[in-house]
DNA sequence: CAACTGTTATGACTAGGTACTAAAAGTAGG
DNA sequence: CCTACTTTTAGTACCTAGTCATAACAGTTG
C-alpha cells in the first residue's frame, strides 16, 4: 500500500474517531494512530476539523440549543399556520434519535406530542389542559419522514374543545388523534402542590 | 456600602451571569464588573467557578449525556419492576424542562411517552407497535412530581395486547390509558418508506 | 499610625493550539 | 542510482485564557 493511501486511511479514522469521541487533543490523537502531532494538524487541516476547544464550545452550544428546542419549546414541530380556535398545521421531520432502536419505527410519543401540542396552540385560551385523548397509530412512520399535522376545532361547549389531530406522511395519514382539552381561565394556577 | 458588602454583591451577581451564560471569559468579566481581571478571579476562586474552558467542557460533556437520556433511552423513566407478559413499573420524576410555560402544568406527552414505552417493554414480543391508545389525564401535575407508572396486560389476542396503565403521583391517579399494542413477528421490518 | 481588607499589577508558567519554515524520510520514474 | 515528488517530522514564534505567587497600592477602622 502507498503511503497516499494510508495517510487517506488515516484521515477517515480520525474523522471517525473524532466523531465519536470530540474530546481529545492532537497529542492524545498521535499516540493513538503512532504519528506526530504535526501530522495530526496537517490530518485536521486536510479535513477541515477544528481544534478540540473550538470542538467543545460547538457541541456545547449545539447540545444546549438542542435541549432547549426539545425540552422548553411548547410546541413540538414547526408551526406553518395557525387559525386560532379553528385549525393549524405543523410539521416534523422524523430523525434517527426519535425511533426506536429494534423496529426503526418512530416512536408514537413524538407524534402524540406534536399532535398534543398543536391541539393546545390552536385553543384561544390563555392556559389549557388536556383531558382525553383518543389516538390511533394507522401507519408505522421511520426517519426522514416528515410529518405534517392538521388540528381542527369540531365541538366548543364553555370551556371545553373537541380537536381532531390528524397527521399524514406523504398524504398518507399515519395518525389520527381526538383531543378533549379544557381552558382554564387563569385563576387556579398553581394552588396543587406534590409532595414527595 | 462597605467595599465587603459590595464584593459580595459582585461575586453573586457573578455567580448568576455565568448561570446564564458560561460563555464569558474573564476579560469580558472585568469589562462587565468594571473590576481588573485579578478581581475577578479572585472571585472565582472564592465562589469555587472554574475557568472557561472547563466550564464549556462541562457543558458538553453533560448536555451530550442529558440528550441521550432524552433521545435514544427507548423507556422513558426508570424501570423498577418488570414481569413480562403481564405488568411493569417504571418511576419518573418531572422537572422543570417538562413543563408548560404559562401554567406550569407538565405537558401530556411526558405522561404519554412514560406510559406508552412502559407498555412497550411489558410486551413478551421482540418488537410492537402502539395501535390505538386512549388517554385520561385526572388531575395536573407540577414540576417535583415522582410519577410511578404501573402497567398491567388485561388482554392478549394473538398477537393484539390490551394493556392498562395508571400513573400516580403520591398515590393519587393523575392519569390513565389504556393501550392497544400489535406485537410484530420481526418479518415486516421496513419494507415501508418514507418519501418527501 | 498600624493593621486589615480589598483591589490591582507584575512576572513566570501552562495547555492546546495556529502559522510558518525547514529538514528528513519514503516512494516512485527515468 | 539519481532526481523529483509526496509525506512526515521538527522547530520556532505567537496566541488565548487561563494558573500561581508575590508585591504594591487604596480605603477603612481600631
Amino acid at each position: 500500500m502507498g503511503s497516499a493511501a494510508l495517510k487517506k486511511l488515516r484521515q477517515q479514522r480520525l474523522q471517525a474517531v473524532l466523531a465519536k469521541n470530540p474530546f481529545l487533543t492532537d497529542e492524545n490523537l498521535a499516540e493513538q494512530f503512532e504519528v506526530s502531532i504535526q501530522t495530526i494538524r496537517l490530518d485536521r487541516m486536510a479535513m477541515g476539523i477544528s481544534e478540540l476547544r473550538e470542538r467543545t464550545r460547538y457541541m456545547a452550544e449545539n447540545a444546549q440549543k438542542k435541549l432547549q428546542a426539545i425540552a422548553s419549546d411548547d410546541i413540538v414541530g414547526e408551526l406553518i399556520d395557525l387559525e386560532i380556535g379553528v385549525s393549524g398545521i405543523s410539521m416534523m421531520t422524523v430523525n434517527k434519535e426519535m425511533v426506536l432502536q429494534k423496529t426503526g419505527v418512530c416512536r408514537g410519543q413524538y407524534m402524540f406530542a406534536q399532535a398534543n401540542s398543536l391541539a393546545l396552540a390552536v385553543i384561544d385560551a390563555p392556559a389549557a389542559l388536556t383531558g382525553v385523548a383518543n389516538v390511533k397509530y394507522k401507519i408505522p412512520v421511520y426517519s426522514g419522514a416528515v410529518l405534517v399535522a392538521r388540528a381542527e376545532v369540531v365541538r366548543k361547549q364553555e370551556d371545553k374543545y373537541t380537536i381532531w389531530v390528524k397527521i399524514r406522511n406523504n398524504r398518507k395519514e399515519v395518525f389520527r388523534a381526538k383531543f378533549l382539552i379544557v381552558s382554564l381561565p387563569e385563576e387556579r394556577n398553581q394552588e396543587n402542590e406534590n409532595r414527595g
